[in-house]
DNA sequence: CCCTGCGCTTTTTTT
DNA sequence: AAGCGCAGGG
């Protein structure tokens, strides 16, 4: 943003210093300047910096932030800390770790992401039934996800359980959560979900963190779920300083409990607050921001605004049609080629000018073949692609147990990587063990070579293993991360573990590069820390992901970015292209299904089109593969809702709900008609008594063929 | 205990 | 198209 001087709207929101504040900002609207320029002007008038805590949804906002408002502030003295700024989840983290032992957890906790959530949900699923159901692990963890967000703990749940799929759920939720508890850690979910727990069960706790800060400023605010809610309202309640920036119309979290009732409800809460709007727009060119007012006025219920344009001129979007997922890459690739080389007649536009942005994280294949193909440099963020690569898990699973050894999921990982002849059988009989005992597998190791039903020589294999943690364990502190961390892969020679897994040598050299890499971004970590420290560090990559990296920065300066829609949100870019515009994808076929979540899909709509600078470009494919075979496809509502076309796009939403049922009623459980299955159908019915039996009957009586 | 191969299921979005 | 779980042989 470039405008030389604040607005009317924005000189207001930046300098009503005391008391509530409601920032309603439309996108484009300088709603990142007004916050760091409020930073500024509060330090202006004598806040202490450390005493302002600004939070953010992600931690590349935050980065931001920290940098801009840095810059703002000019030349400091050293030893005047500066703002805290952070996610939601990295201010949780801290808190807890003063406070954890107050929830019966160690300091030293762990977290787990989403992969070690499902290694637990896989095994809180074992032998749990409640009457015929089953549940996959990933439906587990997103009821689990689901309940944690609205608060609600395990003996809650089994509560409001209604259906016997909940039942088993909230079964398998109270497992999982012994689990976690037992291996000292917290899932994302977690960290909101005990931090809340912490301030209503210890007013102390809650004392002391809302003492910390005078002032507090919330960024993306139409994004709070109801956990974030409660421990807003704790530690800004007592000095009531609390600035909140948001856009209802941008509100894209539902399904992870965010509340746009808490944007919509403000002054409930806080009524003395005072409301500022911000809608001009900065950002995009007139023609772009009409489409989007003229797609969001499809929703209900939101706070009735329309952004004025202040940059006249530029071209209408383009809306453009292709035959499949491939031509529209090819396609989109070699015009974003002829861009960078200035080839299509207007001048060379740097590549991280241009994003792709896509809905689902499946989406991005085709693109990345075609970029790769015609050498176009890009960044997909997020993806997960790093910390799911098993050498990147497995190094870290050590670090994590060399920080808790009773990270179970951790433990589990390593004990038998790289072979050390600590197999299945064993494992189990160690478990069982542990739980007999009621101690963490971790504590009964030692006991191993007594135990009775251990062939001879494991047990020394799993003391050596012990002795190897604890030596290590031993070391912490005392020398630097990253050295330790290559003395341990040296040890434990874990490059021929990677050479037996990999035969392919320049596979095996390419994983090890990897792990170079995250040795690397420890010794950064450790250069950059105020006061390094194992615990930091496994923090830093569990929350923020690879993203510290400055190298990673630096690609992205000269790199076309692909990423969802969801990731877009809080950035700009000159150049859009949004991808797949289809029924189904956009709006996402579950969420036509449920009826209820298509507003929220038309807001991500919004959201990708208002990223646009300059110009954009949406286009959807005639046919795509969907399980391996070509699926005609529906154009997105959207499409025609943002020109218009009203009756059009209606019609495309009753043909997508058609289609769509469809498709769910000829998948598993529903009345298939698909003769192919007969095996699958059989066993099913054998499987699942009465209920199925009813339906099949139906089936039975008009048969293969 | 470890490896390989076969067949089955899977498809939202993220900290 | 790809990943996971299970069975069977070394």
């Amino acid at each position: 943003m470039s405008e030389p001087s604040l607005n009317r709207a924005q000189r207001e929101a930046v300098t009503t210093v005391s008391g509530p504040l409601l920032v309603l900002a439309g996108a484009g609207t300088g709603k990142t300047r007004v916050i760091t320029y409020r930073i500024a002007e509060l330090i202006r008038t004598g806040i202490t910096p450390s005493r302002i805590l600004a939070v953010t949804f992600t931690n590349k906002a935050a980065r931001e932030m920290r940098e801009r408002a840095l810059h703002l502030l000019g030349k400091r003295p050293r030893d005047v800390k500066p703002p805290e700024i952070s996610t939601f989840h990295s201010l949780c983290v801290r808190i807890l770790r003063r406070h954890a032992p107050l929830l019966g957890y160690p300091s030293e906790f762990s977290i787990y992401d989403r992969s070690d959530q499902e290694t637990l949900a896989r095994t809180a699923l074992r032998d749990v039934r409640v009457g015929q159901e089953t549940l996959r692990p990933g439906d587990l963890l997103s009821l689990i996800g689901k309940w944690k967000n609205l608060g609600h703990r395990p003996d809650r749940a089994e509560q409001i359980a209604e259906q016997d799929r909940e039942q088993l759920a909230a079964l398998a939720y109270a497992r999982y959560q012994t689990s976690l508890k037992a291996a000292g850690a917290f899932d994302f979910d977690d960290l909101l979900l005990c931090t809340e727990e912490l301030f209503s069960r210890f007013p102390e706790a809650r004392f002391a963190e809302s003492s910390r800060y005078d002032h507090v400023l919330v960024d993306e605010y139409q994004d709070t779920n109801d956990l974030q809610y409660r421990i807003l309202g704790a530690i800004a309640g007592r000095h009531r300083n609390l600035c909140v920036v948001g856009d209802d119309d941008q509100s894209i979290y539902g399904w992870r409990g965010a509340e746009v009732a808490h944007i919509l409800g403000f002054k409930r809460d806080w009524p003395e607050a005072r409301i500022v709007r911000l809608e001009e727009n900065y950002r995009s060119r007139a023609p772009i921001l009409q489409h989007a007012n003229q797609l969001i006025v499809h929703n209900g219920s939101r706070h009735e605004k329309t952004l004025r344009a202040t940059r006249d001129g530029g071209a209408p979007p383009r809306f453009v049609r292709f035959e499949d997922e491939n031509a529209e890459a090819e396609t989109v690739v070699r015009e974003i080629q002829q861009r960078l080389a200035g080839d299509d007649g207007g001048p060379r536009v740097p590549a991280s000018d241009i994003a792709i942005l896509f809905r689902t994280n499946e989406q991005p294949r085709a693109f990345e073949l075609e970029m790769r193909r015609a050498k176009v440099p890009y960044v997909l963020i997020g993806g997960m692609s790093f910390y799911d690569r098993k050498e990147v898990r497995d190094v870290l699973a050590y670090m994590r147990v060399l920080a808790n050894p009773s990270d179970e999921v951790s433990l589990l990982r390593i004990i038998n990587t790289p072979l050390r002849g600590i197999g299945a059988g064993t494992i189990e009989t160690l478990v069982g063990a542990a739980v007999e005992k009621g101690s963490p597998l971790w504590a009964v190791l030692p006991d191993a070579p007594a135990h009775p039903d251990l062939p001879h020589g494991v047990g020394e294999r799993i003391v050596g293993f012990q002795r190897l943690i604890e030596g290590y364990r031993a070391r912490l502190g005392t020398e630097p991360l990253a050295e330790l961390m290559t003395d341990l892969l040296r040890v434990i020679d874990y490059k021929a573990e990677l050479a037996r897994v990999y035969r392919e040598a320049s596979e095996a050299q390419s994983r090890w590069e990897t792990i170079e890499g995250l040795v690397s971004s420890a010794a950064l970590y450790e250069q950059r820390a105020e006061n390094p420290s194992l615990l930091g560090f496994l923090e830093e990559t569990a929350l923020t992901g690879r993203e510290d990296d400055r190298t990673d920065d630096r690609r992205e300066l000269h790199a076309v970015t692909l990423m969802t829609l969801h990731s877009a949100k809080g950035l700009e870019f000159p150049h859009v292209y949004m991808v797949g515009m289809e029924e189904g994808i956009l709006p996402h076929a579950r969420s036509v299904m449920e009826g209820r979540g298509v507003d929220e899909e038309r807001r991500l709509c919004y959201v990708g089109v208002t990223r646009a600078r300059e110009t954009l470009m949406l286009s959807f494919t005639r046919q795509r593969m969907k399980w391996g075979k070509p699926r005609a496809t529906i154009p997105s509502r959207f499409l025609m809702e943002m020109r218009g076309e009203t009756e059009k796009a209606k019609r495309a939403a009753e043909a997508a709900a058609q289609l769509f049922s469809q498709i769910a009623a000829a998948g598993p459980g529903g009345a298939g008609d698909k003769r192919g299955d007969k095996k699958s159908g059989d066993k099913r019915a054998t499987a699942r008594k009465p209920k199925a039996a009813a339906g099949s009957a139906r089936r039975g009586s008009r048969p293969q063929r």
